[in-house]
This record gives structure tokens, C-alpha cells and sequence, in this order.
DNA sequence: CCACTATATTGGTATATACCAAGAGAAATC
DNA sequence: GATTTCTCTTGGTATATACCAATATAGTGG
């Protein structure tokens, strides 16, 4: 009852203070991009608290979007966010390019389907035309940022498989096809991670992402492919310009 | 060592059978949108594991968006996803009105404060501009779903706060002042809540949700208002219409 | 009928402990 | 020098327990 000493001064539960101290490490520059926190058991000694309470701290950076960490190796510093305007370029590779950003771009699967009813749907063709399908790893600077898979009108692209899928397919499909993009349509949307996609972008399971899908259209209007994109939800950031009608 | 008996016979953590059974009770309907799921308690009894263990399992559901918290009140089934067209217009409560989401709109705090750098920045004015600045609670049938902070150009809408702000202040800025909305330069992101935002959104602390950003511009293209917006991540999905150009 | 008051329930925080499995790096082996 | 093996560190899972604070409900009194 009495209030004693000591410590405790500060308000709101113990590993506030972590994430509090953490937050300015990260945020002053103390710990630069990539850079391993202190482990759970490190941050238990040092703040004199349970492991169980360190980890629920830097879980809480996670959430944030400040730290990431990857299945046993340890916490680290997540990059800076990276924006991407989806208003004027459907193609995220060919935008990467341009800058600096040390994209390199990984194949993860390949092979052939047919259109499901919902795929059908999007890419305005009958069920069970036949489709090229992919799934490729995108990563920043040899960090991964975001999975796409994509789904594409086999007869548009006649062995299109004999390409390197490593690049840019808006530009393959542009150079080698003469089917240039168009136009998209997009939908974002945030959504947690399963257990191969946390696997492959480095996270743990049931993490947050932001989910981007496009149709990406010809200049007659039409769908030629379909692409869903899952971002690491601290990462990205989708800026557009809209116009505003029917007035 | 011996294989013996008995359950234990899924593949993974223990955790991971509450999430499906959980999951599969959502999905197929048995329980509705705001129903209450079991307390970490009952879930731990029922499933014979420990209540941190089941409540692991529920706070992944939160992650996944299935579900969600309020202080101690329960959990209880996410509603159904909205989609909000921000290359069609700037105003979600315009487009609310259209369809029957039962938008309800309460008035948090208003004031007026000078302009910061950054939000001087935003607007294209000069610094210490005086503006009106309100932040609004907008729930769709009763429930909370995002959180709008606005500011506006204080001479552009003489006596603004003579006027109520819990209804779209886009039209207002309309019908009142003479001030349409011609188009907006929009950003989305990620990112957590903090302590007051989540409070206000019914859910955890460390919750991630969804930011979007918008400068809004008159038809000679000058902005007059920026806001910001943030969704309960699970509830908004946006798309838009990208036109390619510079080819 | 309304206001107050116990009481039970629920999630939030916290600790201490245990074991496991994936990585990383050093040491031993080929 | 390259491969394999061992060891250490790390996060992931799991339990049992405890107390707290906000909430909801039932009961009580004016």
C-alpha cells in the first residue's frame, strides 16, 4: 500500500519501457537497417524481466513495423518503407529499375493450370482456359519484399516458358508479344501471411501483409493477365491519384 | 518414443488446431459476424491445452483478421470486408450513403492549430497558416471502423464549425463553401495503432491496421484539405483504376 | 425506476520454467 | 579445401500460476 521506492516510476506495463527504448535505438540511427536487436533472453537480463515479457515487447516492434524477425536467427531492424504508385505504373519491377533499389527477382514455381471460376472471372475468359502460371520472389538488396504470382492467358503467349521469368514479365510480354500493359485494376487489401509465404518473405506465421492484386489490361480494355502481389506489411507503401466523376 | 496411443495425431503446434476449428466455425457460418467466440478459458478446458496456449490461437485469429478483441470484454467474428473505390471518389461517406453500410459518423475533437512543417508541406501552403482540425470516429452499423483526422484551410471555410461535422464534410465543403472536390493524391500503408487509436477502434493495442492518406485538390488542382485516415485492417480493402503513361 | 454495490467473467500482464528445432559457427574429419 | 559433426544461440511452443483492471450481470437499496 505504501509506495515504497523504486523503480516502477514510469506508467503502463513493463515492456513499454522496452519498446520504448528499442523504438529510439531504431529510430535515432543506433541500430541501422538489418541490424540484429538484443535477443529475447538478452533483453530479459538487461531490463530485469521475464523472457516471456522481452518477447512480447518485441513482438509489439514487429507489429509496428519497426523490427522483423526470421524463424530462429534473430530480430533485426526492418528497412525503410518504399513507395509505389500504382497510378502510374502497373509494372513494380520496371519502377524498381529506375531507382536504386537492388531488386533481384527469384523463381520460386512455374508451371501450367486452368482457369478456376474465380480466376475466370477476373480475366473476363470461360472456365478452364488454359493459363501460364507463376510464383516468383521479389527482394530488395537481397531482402525479400513481396511474393507474386501471375497468371497469364497461355495463348497470348506462345512458349513463353522459354524466357527467363527473372525479369520483368510486363516488359516480356510488351517486347517479345507485342502486348503491351495498358491499364490495371487493383485492389489492396491487408491480410496475415500463411506458412509458405511467411517462409518464403522471411516472417514469422500469421504476420500481417498487404495483399495487391491487379488485372493488367490491353489497350482495348481486355485482361490478358492476372497478378496478386503479397508485400511484407512494413515495406510498402501505394500512393494514386484519383479523380473524382459523376458530377 | 513408442508411437503409442493417442490424439496429437495433426501435424504442427497445438495451437493450430483451435485456429482451424475456429476458423472452419467462422467460415461455414456458425458463428455471425460480432458473435463471441469462447474466452481463452473455456477454449483451454475445452482443448485441454493451457489458456496462454489458446490464447495464442486467438491472437493469431485477430492477425489473420478472422477475429477481434475489445478490453476485456471478449472476442468476437470480424464483419465482412468493404471496398472502397478511391479512384471513383474522395469521399467515403458519399459512397457509404449510396449503399445501406449504416455509416454513423461521432465527432471525437475539434480545434485549431498552425500549420506544421509537414502538413504545410502536404497542402502546398506556407507554415503557420491557421487551420480547422476535427478527427471523427466513422462506425458502419455500430461498429467502429476507421478513424478520419482532417485538416482544412481555416479562410477557405469561414464559420466551418457553425456547420456539423458529423456528416461528410466533403459535401460540406461543397454545398457550403462552394469547394468541390476535383481529385486526391491518396497513399496507403500498414502500420500499428497506438494506445488512443485503438481505444477508439475497439481493438488491442499493437493492432496493425491500415493508414490512408489524402490531399484533396480543387479543380484547378490546389489543395485545400489533407486527412488522414485509419481502418481496422481487416474491414477495408481499396481498389483503383491505373492508367500506364510515358511510353 | 434508478442508482449503487457486490460478484463473476474476461482479457491483459507477468513470471519461471521447460523442451524443441532451426540457424550459425567452430571443431573435427575426410 | 571441402564436408561433416558438434555445440551454442535463438526464437517457437507450451504449461501452470498469479494478480490486475475493465466489463457485465445480478442483487440491493433508496
Amino acid at each position: 500500500m505504501n509506495e515504497d521506492s523504486n523503480n516502477q516510476r514510469a506508467k503502463g506495463p513493463a515492456f513499454q519501457k522496452v519498446i520504448e527504448f528499442l523504438r529510439a535505438q531504431i529510430q535515432f540511427g543506433k541500430l541501422q537497417e538489418h541490424a540484429a536487436l538484443p535477443s529475447e533472453r538478452a533483453l530479459g537480463e538487461q531490463f530485469n524481466i521475464s523472457r516471456m515479457t522481452a518477447r512480447r515487447a518485441l513482438l509489439a516492434l514487429e507489429m509496428e513495423g519497426l523490427a522483423y524477425s526470421s524463424d530462429r536467427r534473430g530480430r533485426f531492424v526492418s528497412p525503410q518503407r518504399l513507395t509505389y504508385d500504382i497510378s502510374k505504373t502497373v509494372s513494380f519491377s520496371e519502377h524498381a529499375e529506375e531507382g536504386a533499389l537492388g531488386l533481384s527477382i527469384k523463381l520460386v514455381s512455374q508451371g501450367m493450370i486452368e482457369a478456376t471460376p474465380q480466376i475466370a472471372a477476373k480475366l473476363s475468359i470461360e472456365e478452364g482456359r488454359e493459363l501460364y502460371t507463376y510464383t516468383r520472389l521479389f527482394s530488395l538488396k537481397g531482402h525479400p519484399a513481396f511474393i507474386e504470382e501471375e497468371f497469364a492467358i497461355a495463348d497470348l503467349f506462345p512458349d513463353m516458358f522459354s524466357h527467363s521469368l527473372e525479369q520483368s514479365t510486363t516488359r516480356l510480354m510488351e517486347q517479345e508479344y507485342n502486348m503491351p500493359a495498358h491499364s490495371g485494376d487493383i485492389s489492396i487489401r491487408m491480410r496475415a501471411l500463411n506458412e509458405a509465404e511467411s517462409k518464403l518473405l522471411n516472417l514469422p506465421t500469421y504476420h500481417a501483409g498487404i495483399e495487391l492484386e491487379q488485372v493488367i489490361l490491353d489497350h482495348r480494355g481486355q485482361p490478358f493477365c492476372f497478378g496478386r502481389q503479397l508485400w511484407r506489411g512494413e515495406l510498402a507503401e501505394f500512393t494514386a491519384h484519383a479523380v473524382v466523376r459523376n458530377r
